[in-house]
RNA sequence: GCCGGGAUGGCGGAAUUGGUAGACGCACGGGACUCAAAAUCCCGCGGUGGCAACAUCGUGGGGGUUCGAUUCCCCCUCCCGGCACCA
């Protein structure tokens, strides 16, 4: 055996041992139980980064763990390869979108493959390939011709200078990122999927997921399903004439009927028809609804922009009293929530209460909160809150359930509204104005309107060979594209030249992975292996992805394409690994960003960043903080130059010790040095007992309950064992229980650091030094394979490490005699004692009492109680 | 702005159900080995006082519950993630 640790020379020989083996591919079928376990699948953006090492040595460690403990366990890997980046990257550097994704997923899966992570090749998937988005577009006609999917129109934000549709992301400050132009909105054409249609379901089964409490929070405020009450406010006589749609007021949604006797003015989005009609004759509330026009169409922005509104000179009826209620334009309202019309409650609603003081309008108290102060002069929490009833005519004195019973049955006696559910989710729009995505299946035809490509025609096929130069979708200046014939009447028809959300590639990979190779969008193989037992990814797609991901599962179900109700049993959320940010304004009013390596930071006394300069000219650049690492960002760091010096086990050894997988954590590689000193350590341990030569592990002799086996073992080896069967439980607790990989490693270090200090030659000694080095292979094999293996190969040379089981935990070796008490007087640690095993409850408080470090800090005066918690502590209160 | 999360030594973190705060590691200091260095090994390492034993303060800030709070409750500050076209 080597005396020297290299893991340049062993690393790939233990993966060709892997690969000519076949390791890793999961069976279909199998008497073991089944363990989908599945990383969310990376964006090949060129290089992989350290918040994909994290992600996908969690997942190994989880794959090797649960494979140790008989399962039939399998960890695929895909590319999501369509998206913007490919589309920014071709205009950089004029390479087509298709060559740059395909070179970046070669290297990467390189990479991986350096990592040595447990991944089943023959099930690799790339979404941009035709075999895979065929079935987007096989599944976006059945939802059309379910009605699942539907188009109407949508609000994106517009480039005026570029002439193009705007990604949120390339938005800087209400401008254009490589253009620097103020943006506008724009109304198009788009597809929508009826997501709502699942709100109910997609809440209500969120209780039974084994998810983080607070993702499920984070889904159920998404959707927000409030009950409340839809009603009409009956237009005035001289609204009603200039009003054409047919209807008879003006409608809006509230989820606090009970204030509506404090109802003062209504507001309606500024792209509500009563705003426009309104604004035919009134030159000024045009102009303020073409400035609510300008922007963007983020809800940060929206929600913290100035509250801006005008009146419209309309007018509405309450529908008790009858008093005319004024119309205002609000820039506040949003049109996408409910009928982008509300009624304004000043008294009890913040936004109406700014609103109303912004304006000089009517402030009406109509909720009395027991005990509470209320006046006009400014907002106070409580006005909020429910309460009961006041200035309210006959709904006086109720509270608030049996108020808005009331205000409801009533206003559904007058056929003015009724009970209803509302939703904070939106259908989900899925057109993009892009190139470099799933084109939608649809031919628009002059004669026949929209018509499905036929299934027969699937795939449409994306051409590759297109360049996109910033302006407009390169589809559609492309007629070898969009020119085709309608395949209803036979007449020339053309394209939809828009392609899908990313999203909808990302809903339903991981059923692919079940059948690969399938000729239908998935097949019975699905259902084996469905749904996911772990899903791993970063917190950042706590809401999109899994939403989206669930509602399309539960679609494919309803089109009894699987069984699986939910898609994802159990998840966990990686935390962000983040890093800093350098950017600078372009001169055209764009941002370019700079990596760290390229930057010089000064810091300030108390080691906060001052300034930061660029190491090629010495220029100053901005610094913008720590955030997640990304391409756009450039402030990924690629563990290849880790792979290289230390191999890939350090790399992982590193990832996993720094941090539990849940925290996000500031990128620094200071302490690697640390987890490659604990590998060469490992490696010497293992030489040196081997020179002595190879013995059989040591098997406790003594039946469970007879002692720790003092007369055959020393108590130093009785210790040893003692630790590394405490260890072997908590690592396995930590693995399989608490997925803190952290603490995993920390215990194997500490039994490791204790195997030195017991260390001698005789026979016994050298046996339980076998089995720790034995089980503390097995220990660590999940989150350093390589090392773990070639070392077992030395240990237990004819037998493969990844073919073991989990080591058992020998109870006798956990029998104890004594257990140490802390010894507490007024909830202060003063002392310790040991007590027998079989102590009773009065005999320590006996001890206690007569310690005497408890005697002296009691100073003479007399227990007032004694807290005895079994086996941890006594605490004397006096 | 709204929703979710976080803050513990010089640094990463531990303390799993309210029960010894700082496990394990990094950095640093001292020592051994060496002509010297690297590597390796040993010792120390929250603040204050003390030769020491030990005492005392200490988990972002303020208040509370409890025999006992890093852990539970209320208020505040700062940071991170998401906010529907980044993925």
């Amino acid at each position: 055996m080597d005396p020297q640790y290299h893991p340049r020379a062993i690393e790939p020989a233990v993966q060709k041992e892997w690969t000519d083996s076949r390791a890793f591919a999961a069976p279909d079928a199998s008497p073991k139980p089944k363990y989908f376990c599945v990383p969310m699948l990376p964006y090949p953006s060129g290089k992989l980064h350290m918040g994909h090492v994290r992600n996908y040595t969690i997942n190994d460690a989880l794959y090797h763990y649960l494979r140790m403990k008989g399962m039939n366990v399998l960890f695929p890997m895909g590319w999501d390869a369509f998206g913007l980046p490919a589309e920014n990257a071709a205009m950089a550097n004029g390479v087509p979108p298709a060559k740059w994704t395909w070179d970046n997923i070669a290297y990467m899966k390189k990479q991986c493959q350096a990592m040595g992570w447990a991944i089943d090749w023959s099930r690799e998937i790339a979404t941009c390939s035709p075999d895979y988005y065929r079935w987007n577009q096989w599944f976006f006609l059945r939802l059309w011709e379910k009605g699942v999917i539907y188009r109407t129109t949508g609000v994106v934000t517009w480039d005026p200078v570029d002439m193009t549709v705007l990604a949120n992301e390339q938005v800087i400050d209400g401008r254009g990122w490589r253009t620097g132009a103020l943006v506008e909105k724009r109304e198009i054409p788009m597809w929508y999927m009826r997501i709502t249609q699942y709100a109910d379901e997609l809440v209500d089964s969120l209780d039974g997921l084994g998810w983080p409490e607070q993702v499920k929070q984070m889904q159920r405020n998404w959707i927000g399903r409030s009950y409340g009450v839809e009603f009409t406010l009956p237009y005035a006589p001289q609204t009603a004439a200039r009003m054409k749609d047919n209807k008879a007021g003006l409608k809006v949604f509230t989820t606090r009927a009970d204030t509506i006797m404090g109802i003062t003015f209504a507001a309606v989005a500024a792209e509500h028809a009563l705003a426009t009609e309104a604004a035919r004759d009134n030159p000024q509330l045009a102009a303020f609804i073409e400035e609510c026009r300008r922007g963007g169409v983020q809800e940060a922005e929206l929600a913290t922009m100035e509250k801006k509104g005008m009146p419209t000179g309309l007018f509405v009826l309450h529908p008790f009293t009858k008093a005319p209620v004024e119309v205002w334009v609000g820039n506040y309202v949003l049109m996408g929530y409910g009928e982008g019309a509300v009624m304004a409650v000043p008294g009890h609603d913040e936004r109406d209460f700014a609103f109303a003081k912004k304006y000089g309008l009517e402030i009406k108290r109509v909720i009395d909160v027991a005990g509470q102060e209320y006046s006009t002069d400014a907002w106070q929490p409580w006005y909020e809150q429910a309460g009961v009833n006041v200035n309210s005519g006959k709904y006086d004195g109720m509270a608030q359930a049996a108020a808005i019973d009331a205000v409801s049955a009533d206003l559904a006696a007058m056929e003015l509204g009724t009970k209803r559910v509302q939703y904070r989710l939106r259908d989900w729009g899925i057109s993009r104005q892009r190139y470099w995505g799933t084109p939608i299946p649809i031919i628009q035809c002059g004669q026949c309107g929209d018509v499905a490509v036929p299934d027969a025609q699937l795939p449409v096929v994306l051409p590759e060979d297109l360049v996109p130069d910033g302006s407009g979708s390169p589809l559609a200046k492309s007629p070898a594209f969009y020119e085709c014939q309608c395949p209803k009447c036979g007449g020339p028809a053309k394209r939809d030249t828009d392609t899908m959300d990313t999203f909808v590639d990302s809903s339903w990979y991981f059923m692919r992975y079940a059948c690969p190779d399938a000729n239908s969008m998935v097949d019975e193989r699905a259902d084996y292996w469905m749904p996911l037992d772990m899903y791993i990814g970063g917190i950042e797609h706590a809401i999109l992805h899994l939403l989206y991901a669930r509602f399309w599962t539960k679609a494919m179900r309803d089109m009894g394409l699987v069984k699986a109700d939910e898609p994802f049993a159990n998840l966990l959320t990686q935390g962000m690994v983040l890093n800093h940010i350098f950017s600078r304004r372009t001169a055209k009013g764009g941002v370019e960003y700079f990596s760290p390596e390229e930057v010089d930071l000064a810091m300030d006394a108390e080691g906060k960043v001052a300034g930061a300069k660029l190491k090629a000219d010495g220029s100053a650049v901005d610094y913008d903080g720590i955030g997640t690492m990304s391409k756009s960002k450039r402030n990924g760091v690629d563990p290849q130059d880790m792979i290289e010096r230390y191999g890939a086990d350090t790399a992982r050894l590193y990832v996993m010790s720094a941090s539990p997988p849940t925290d996000t954590v500031l990128w620094s590689d200071e302490s690697v040095e640390g987890s490659f000193k604990f590998l060469k350590r490992l490696w010497k341990m293992v030489h040196d007992h081997l020179e002595g030569g190879r013995v059989e592990r040591y098997v406790s002799p003594s039946p469970l309950g007879e002692g720790r086996g003092e007369g055959q073992l020393s108590k130093p080896l009785a210790d040893l064992r003692f630790k590394l069967h405490k260890t072997i439980a908590k690592v396995g607790d930590d693995y399989g229980r608490r997925l803190q990989f952290n603490t995993a490693i920390a215990a194997v270090r500490e039994l490791l650091n204790l195997y030195l200090d017991g260390q001698d030659k005789d026979p016994a000694a050298r046996a339980v030094a076998q089995e720790v080095l034995e089980d503390s292979m097995l220990m660590l094999g999940p989150i350093v394979p390589h090392i773990a293996t070639a070392l077992w190969n030395e240990l237990r040379p004819g037998t493969r490490l990844i073919d073991q089981s989990w080591p058992a935990v020998d109870k006798a070796a956990l029998v104890q005699d004594s257990i140490r008490l802390m010894l507490q007087v007024n909830g202060k640690l003063r002392g310790h004692m040991d007590v027998p095993a079989s102590a009773s409850h009065e005999e320590i408080e006996a001890m206690a009492l007569a310690d005497p470090n408890v005697s002296k800090f009691m100073e003479g005066k007399p227990a007032r109680k004694v807290i005895v918690v079994r086996g941890r502590l006594v605490n004397v209160v006096v």
